[in-house]
DNA sequence: TTCTTAGGGAACAAGC
DNA sequence: CGCTTGTTCCCTAAGA
């Protein structure tokens, strides 16, 4: 099924538990017989292997373009971070890393002598994406426009591991996160995608964080599978308009004129609303 | 009706 | 100390 413009918001959105479940099948299939270990196209990243008493395990390392100077993920990003007005270019998220990888801890790497910042939420579910252990938990929904879903059946566990991460004093939960999620909107690094459980980050945020994860994209059942949330997304086009909110500092005037052009433009994804 | 998901207010904690 | 960034709790609403 292939979106167009013209087709009602409930054609895209019959990502009802079938669907659900049908994703989950295909992930499982996937993880299962090709593994992403042994694929040479497939670079997946060892990882410093933060080892959680519950056996939560996440990649450590970000994949940083090399044309980025950013030794650590925190973040002298540059404030004036392009972003081509119009729809999202995809050559901000084309994997250039791929060439020539710069590897760099997210943790560890003390950044002109100082400690590097905490970790930010966003920036561990940029790393949950980018690693096959986290598949089942969280996946890209788009790669190329910086959309993600939430897997129904594990999102918890994924909650879970980022508060063991953080070390919170309460189990993690993924309504506990999904307001920290909100929060986002706020300031603009992510946006909530009106589809069940898919967030969006902000391009900006993507580009920093080093683009999309090359085995994500592949193992993502969403851009060959367009039955699955944002799977019939074109490259390059948003699968959805995000919902009207506001954006804070991260909310640069071509963030927000992408979003307005595509608000505009593409009814067909939103809603009947009142 | 029940459950899940989502949105947000508010108080609080911890790091910077 | 003030600000930022969550964390936690709570309430409400929509939709299946």
């Amino acid at each position: 099924m292939v979106l167009s413009q013209g087709q009602p918001y409930k054609m895209s959105c019959l990502d009802t538990d079938i669907n659900q479940h049908f994703q989950d099948a295909i992930d499982v299939i996937q993880r299962h017989s090709d593994s992403p270990y042994s694929d040479q196209e497939y670079k997946y990243y060892e990882t410093l292997g933060v080892q959680q008493p519950s056996g939560c395990q996440i990649s450590c390392y970000l994949v940083a373009p090399t044309h980025l100077d950013a030794p650590s993920p925190m973040y002298d990003w540059p404030s004036s971070a392009s972003w081509p007005p119009g729809a999202p270019d995809v050559s901000l998220v084309q994997p250039v890393a791929l060439e020539s990888p710069q590897f760099y801890p997210v943790f560890a790497a003390p950044r002109n002598g100082k400690a590097r910042k905490k970790l930010r939420l966003y920036e561990y579910l940029h790393e949950a994406l980018g690693d096959p252990a986290m598949a089942d938990s969280i996946q890209w929904t788009d790669p190329t426009n910086g959309t993600f879903h939430f897997v129904s059946k594990n999102k918890e566990r994924l909650a879970e591991c980022w508060g063991q991460r953080k070390g919170n004093r309460k189990t993690m939960t993924y309504q506990k996160m999904a307001r920290a999620l909100r929060n986002y909107s706020r300031t603009g690094e992510i946006v909530k995608v009106r589809r069940k459980l898919t967030y969006q980050f902000n391009p900006s945020i993507l580009q920093r964080l080093g683009g999309t994860d090359p085995g994500s994209q592949l193992r993502s059942p969403g851009l060959t599978d367009p039955s699955v949330p944002g799977g019939g997304a074109a490259p390059g086009q948003p699968m959805t308009s995000v919902e009207s909110g506001g954006y804070g500092p991260l909310a640069t005037p071509d963030w927000y004129s992408w979003y307005g052009h595509h608000a505009l433009q593409e009814q067909w994804y939103s809603a009947p609303d009142p």
